[in-house]
RNA sequence: CGGGGUGUGGCGCAGUCCGGUAGCGCGCCUGGUUUGGGACCAGGAGGUCGCGGGUUCGAAUCCCGCCGCCCCGACCA
């Protein structure tokens, strides 16, 4: 077998054959991430980390420009915070990790008994490691906030949170995973709510303008909503298997940690109110959405605007004056292309021919590789290879136009795509048989008329494994508005959006 | 926690049925020749065969026990 056979027989698993082995492929590939020794947990790569970087960024941008500062809270929160709103401990309780302990000893044994648990170092209230910081937070909001001057307060922070999950994928669902989580305080219910649709909407252009994921903006039903919250809205989108993600949710608190915690404020009129909270989040998760959207049986494809490499220049070279030629030309086109703000990788390694060099960056998703040799030299030009497919020559002098240009349409192109694939896998107006035959076919979102009986979510839910993913805003529902319950035939509520979710 | 699979150089695997002291491909190192879609030749480094017991002259291989990891189901961003 020549390296060439030997190295396509290694190949990333084909999404057809195997969608979740193809997943953990198209990671291992990119070099995004490895499983840590400890079990559920995973070490996130450069290349994963940059990308979550240039989400943070963006984000970040997006959540200071609408008022909101960053502040960071303690990992480390009391237990009995936790059982101070009653839905939230049940949310939570099934997976929060424990601090009980300050102290290791050394035994004088060898190997993996060499340490133990100091038993006298016991806490007197034992901590949890937070899962979400809710409790904390607003228990410090209680300090802080006295009047009606003092609102609203527009938190958030970055940080990580750790959740005691059974079952745990790399990016998707991992015991500690990396978040932002907003925190907010008004003065009345519609501040609240008001924000609550604020961080949606930015939540979806971030998918939207960034990532290049479509999704759909809804209300979540009380059996998917948050533990504590009046409301939670996310955003939703389909992957490449026609399985749904939540993407983010924002969620409407009310006044349910504001009476827990006692976060009171004075009004103008002299009285006393408790405040109206809100929180919302966006996680690592994302960067496995990420994934799943755009990527192909080559590997990763990223969103030009979060890829970590934007640009590969491959020079092609046999001679050594072609070689010190070449890496000149290399060098300043690199740099030329830096001006202008891309991120560019000149990749001058002597070991590897082109063609390798094409295969690796094609795996760590770099959406335009250059490809430049005597030939081109000659003639003035370097050939322009997108991700997505397709080579043109471009002229070298002022590559970083056609560069640019490039990028954006790839940008937009894989949107598009996205969401083409989405619309292709909705079907709408669904009754009962066609759901079923949908769902245990191809999959995907379905739409259909809802009763608002949580009973007949749990019987959908045991019989078919899908979920209402959401109650879709007005600018996603469908022209006729269903009558119906798609499941019971009872007088439908609302229309939903029904799917399998990770 | 239930079901399935799997543990052998960094990665992917063969060898296990039928015990005889470890091999292949990729990767890595050195030198040379190469370079427009995964280069080739030569030399080389690297493994207590998941862990613990047992059987045996001898165990990766047989027996007993344990553990890890991955995949599939119920909970979750």
């Amino acid at each position: 077998m020549t390296q060439a056979q030997n190295a396509k027989a290694q190949r990333i698993t084909p999404r057809a054959k195997d969608f979740s082995e193809w997943y953990g492929d198209v990671i291992t590939q990119a070099q995004m991430a490895d499983y840590s020794p400890v079990r559920g947990c995973m070490v996130i790569r450069p290349h994963g980390y940059r990308i979550w970087e240039l989400m943070q960024r963006a984000l970040d941008d997006m959540f200071r420009a609408s008022g909101h500062r960053n502040a960071y809270f303690p990992l480390f929160i009391p237990m009995s915070f936790l059982a101070k709103e009653a839905e939230h401990v049940e949310g939570f309780a099934k997976e929060v990790a424990i601090v009980t302990h300050t102290r290791l000893r050394a035994t004088g044994k060898e190997g993996a008994g060499a340490v133990a648990v100091d038993p006298a170092s016991a806490l007197e209230e034992p901590l949890v490691v937070r899962p979400t910081s809710e409790t904390i937070i607003y228990a410090m909001f209680a300090k802080w906030i006295q009047s009606y001057r003092d609102l609203p307060l527009l938190l958030n922070q970055w940080c990580n949170v750790v959740r005691w999950e059974m079952r745990t994928r790399l990016f998707l669902r991992t015991t500690e995973f990396l978040w932002q989580e907003g925190h907010t305080a008004h003065a009345d219910e519609a501040g609240a709510e008001q924000e609550a649709r604020l961080i949606l909407g930015i939540y979806r252009r971030f998918a939207e303008e960034w990532m290049a994921m479509p999704v759909l903006t809804g209300l979540k039903t009380d059996s998917e909503k948050f533990a504590g919250a009046l409301r939670t809205y996310a955003i939703e989108a389909l992957m490449q298997d026609n399985k749904a993600i939540q993407g983010g949710t924002s969620h409407n608190l009310g006044q349910n940690f504001s009476k827990a915690f006692d976060v009171k404020y004075q009004t103008a009129a002299g009285g006393l109110e408790h405040v109206w909270n809100t929180s919302w989040g966006v996680s690592t998760r994302l960067i496995g959405g990420l994934i799943m959207t755009h990527s192909d049986d080559n590997g990763l494809v990223a969103p030009p605007k979060l890829a970590p490499v934007q640009v590969a220049i491959v020079p092609i070279w046999k001679t050594d004056e072609e070689r010190t030629q070449l890496s000149a030309v290399g060098r300043e086109l690199k740099s030329d292309l830096e001006q202008t703000g891309l991120r560019v990788e000149f990749d001058e390694r002597e070991n590897l021919k082109p063609g390798a060099k094409y295969f690796e960056w094609e795996g760590l998703g770099v959406p335009v590789r250059l490809e430049i040799g005597p030939r081109d030299l000659a003639s003035g030009q370097v050939v322009l290879a997108r991700r997505t497919g397709g080579k043109a020559p471009v002229p070298l002098q002022g590559a970083a136009t056609a560069v640019t240009k490039a990028l954006d349409e790839i940008q937009a192109a894989l949107f598009a795509a996205a969401r083409e694939r989405r619309e292709k896998n909705s079907l709408r107006g669904a009754t009962k048989a066609q759901f079923l035959e949908f769902i245990k076919g191809s999959g995907g979102f379905v739409y259909g008329g809802f009763c608002g009986d949580p009973a007949c979510e749990t019987e959908i839910k045991q019989q078919t494994n899908a979920t209402i993913r959401v109650l879709p805003d007005p600018e996603f529902r469908s022209k006729e508005v269903p009558k119906s319950c798609m499941w019971c035939g009872a007088p439908s509520i609302a229309e939903a959006v029904w799917a399998q979710a990770y």
